[in-house]
RNA sequence: GGAGGGGUGGCCGAGCGGUCAAUGGCAACGGAUUGUAAAUCCGUCGACUCACGUCUACGAAGGUUCGAAUCCUUCCCCCUCCA
């Protein structure tokens, strides 16, 4: 492995979080001899920030482990013009209440991974729209506009590949990147934030930051980006049973995710132990040793980790105590989604069509039909044959019942 | 402003008066295999009833016709070229 100086940039490179870095020699120094406040953006495109958010996360928390001072910036303005990076078509805008009650949201996730507070290496969680909602137009054109040239503006990937593509382009996309690098500046100003890290879809955002900053504040700054996390199989990470992967555990419940992590890919585990849990390397590189079905109990070690970070340790030793008994057992266990009804409904039948339908594992019944049809419905792990059963009170075994799509979604059934 | 081209199911993309709920690919879902993996193979893939059938759908609204995604008119949006 490559040796650094410094105990950030050693964690960032042996965990596999480095792609690109402005200045990695000057980094190096400055986060040994220094406290480095840095920082990574939020725009508040959901409610809910998502797997895809999560290695950024794991990086700030590996700042704050390694001795820095790491800041969520909540993207309140930024959210209201809409990066372009990566994307052909120009985002729908949310207005400013949606845009609020999102951030509101987002922002509880922080503090699963981050220690929060006034200390010399405690988070910080700041709202660009702080500053941005207030700019003048003119003084804002003169003191920043003056130090980006569209020429340079036209050659990052996020303007030429629209433009190539022959896709428009607006005017307010168009100064996204100037918002960014201007955040960046005024983190420096009110917190001394000199360092920004992002997804490698933001090295361009990234990159005019740290030009600007050295232009407008002469003080060097770096920037630094993670490579895009995919599967090993080259699919992009983010689809469960349940759908998006989400963090907060309103959209996707703790279980869930615990299973997102339990289906990974054999290839995947070690490098995601690295990237997604707190694992001392070590310990990842016994699990790397396993072979064939023995990886399972990587998975499920990974799985256990990477929800216990997020969601708890109760939550998720209960999340893989659930899934042990249904995968394993074959039994049931309290952390499944769960429906009731009341003993009126159950004595007249409730018809299983209905049943996978509220559970969502059928979007229609005819969807609920097709499923029946092609053997993939159960009931108690008994295949259901019949599109027009019902499920009764004489088919709950303690109290319940088990209805099953698939192999891997499952839904209890109880009496109110 | 002028001249062309185009808007089809989650996406790409055929169809160009009936046999079109609409070929094909991708994605998705289920089954087999397995290790709750990958790969592979098979099946399903608008809604409602599921048997016939009914309804909704091919940018929007009208029209022609026994009958249109397919023809005509108007409108909206996108692209190319010219001014």
């Amino acid at each position: 492995m490559a040796q650094f100086k410094s105990d950030l940039l050693n964690t960032l490179s042996t965990r596999g979080y480095l792609h690109q870095c402005t200045d990695l020699e000057g980094l190096d120094v400055k986060a040994k001899d220094s406290v480095i406040t840095c920082y990574v953006g939020y725009d508040a495109t959901a409610d809910s920030l998502h797997i895809g958010n999560l290695v950024s996360i794991m990086m700030l928390r590996r700042l704050q482990q390694t001795g820095h001072r790491p800041i969520a910036l909540m993207g309140g303005g930024t959210t209201k013009i809409g990066d372009p990076s990566g994307r052909d078509e120009t985002r729908v805008l949310a207005d400013n209440d949606t845009i609020n009650a999102r951030i509101a949201k987002i922002q509880q996730t922080f503090g699963k991974f981050l220690n929060f507070g006034s200390g010399k290496t405690d988070a910080l969680l700041m709202n660009n729209a702080d500053w941005l909602d207030k700019l003048e137009y003119i003084p804002f054109l003169r003191d920043i506009g003056r130090h980006f040239t569209v020429n340079r503006m036209l050659t990052m990937d996020s303007v030429k590949l629209r433009l190539e593509r022959e896709q428009p382009l607006t005017f307010l996309e168009f100064n996204y990147m100037i918002m960014q690098g201007y955040d960046f500046v005024e983190l420096y100003r009110r917190v001394g934030c000199t360092m920004q890290m992002g997804g490698s879809d933001q090295w361009g955002n990234i990159v005019q930051g740290v030009e600007l900053g050295r232009r407008i504040v002469n003080t060097e700054f770096y920037g630094l980006t993670t490579p895009l996390i995919t599967k090993s199989s080259g699919e992009k990470m983010g689809k469960s049973v349940s759908g998006a992967v989400w963090l907060s555990a309103e959209k996707l419940s703790p279980y869930d995710y615990y299973q997102f992590w339990r289906n990974t890919e054999d290839a995947d585990v070690a490098r995601f132990m690295k990237l997604f849990t707190d694992m001392p390397l070590d310990e990842i590189a016994r699990y790397e040793t396993l072979q064939g079905a023995e990886i399972n109990e990587g998975k499920k070690k990974l799985a256990l980790e990477a929800t216990a970070l997020l969601h708890g340790k109760d939550n998720a030793e209960s999340a893989a105590e659930t899934a042990r008994k249904t995968f394993e057992e074959g039994s049931t266990s309290g952390d499944l989604p769960t429906l009731t009804f009341s003993a009126a409904e159950l004595s007249a039948g409730v018809g299983v069509l209905d049943a996978l339908v509220k559970f969502g594992m059928a979007e229609s019944k005819g969807e609920a039909r097709r499923l029946i049809r092609g053997g993939g419905a159960k009931l108690n792990d008994a295949k259901i044959d019949d599109e027009n059963a019902t499920i009764k009170a004489a088919d709950l075994q303690n109290g319940v019942a088990k209805i099953s799509a698939g192999k891997k979604r499952h839904g209890l059934i109880k009496q109110s």
